[in-house]
DNA sequence: CGTGAAAAAGCGGCGTC
DNA sequence: GACGCCGCTTTTTCACG
């Protein structure tokens, strides 16, 4: 699918705020609210749009710790690799997950309560799964940035 | 603020898909749809929620590239960690930012449309800050899970 | 907190280009 | 094929009990 300047426009406005009314959207890319209905269910059911979710402070919920975990695995066979995608993507404290090349196999971004809360996780996820080699820890001190708009210039 | 069971189970439907209806979100936790709209009010003031996006499948934008890296400065004086800080966070291709302990003292997700793009970025930001005493380039192949939703439980 | 009414937004059909 | 216009339906929103 080919996306143009008015999908490009909406978009834009729908990654930053995604509660803004149909109308609303128009007016800012000239487009009637229809319209803008019209492609914005075009772009979902293309899997462009992926999702539509909140964002919410992690603190409030106790979950004050991020964490970011470089994991390296012993057997990169493509059943080995599916494996361990799907064990780490049930984790519900495993935020976010991706495949990587370089010097590690998976990179992720882990959120918990506490330390004694992570150390119980990697007995779990790492420590507990015999196909992982090594496992690298990244403890966050501060939180700079958290963008998840994708530029759309 | 303090959340009770009931906030959490919005929250916990709101981070899966904030445009579920009140009434629906309403039947999940037993409580009429205006109760729901009030505790969101609520917890949206006090920045509990805080944002409400959607997310956008960056290969549809031409933004292909997903790549983590672990930045490590030389001097750690915090006149220069906030130089760094500063410089990272307002570059739009850099989607997150952490200040880390560890083997590294920054992680950053960056956004690409491609790896010349990518090459650019590094000549800008690691190559042309002399603070920066080396960084590790991890290209991700599959993106295995993009999470946002904090546990509620 | 729940009920119920008013306002707004989402959604679909139809004619037009 | 995509647009805009016009109703209908659903949802949001705010009074009040």
């Amino acid at each position: 699918m080919v996306l143009d300047e008015f999908d490009r426009g909406i978009l834009a406005i729908l990654q930053r705020d995604n509660l803004t009314s149909q109308r609303t959207i128009g007016e800012a890319v000239n487009l009637s609210a229809p319209a803008v209905q019209r492609r914005i269910k075009k772009m979902t059911e293309a899997g462009i749009i992926q999702a539509n979710v909140a964002i919410v402070d992690p603190t409030a919920l106790g979950h004050a710790i991020t964490i970011f975990v470089e994991v390296e695995i012993i057997s990169e066979t493509s059943g080995q690799i599916e494996a361990a995608k799907r064990e780490f993507e049930t984790m519900p404290e495993v935020q976010q997950c991706y495949y990587v090349t370089g010097e590690a196999d998976f990179v992720l971004v882990i959120l918990v309560p506490s330390m004694p809360a992570y150390e119980a996780l990697t007995k779990k996820l790492f420590f507990g799964n015999n196909n992982v080699k090594k496992f690298r820890t990244f403890v966050a001190m501060d939180r700079i940035k958290v963008g998840l708009q994708v530029p759309t210039a």
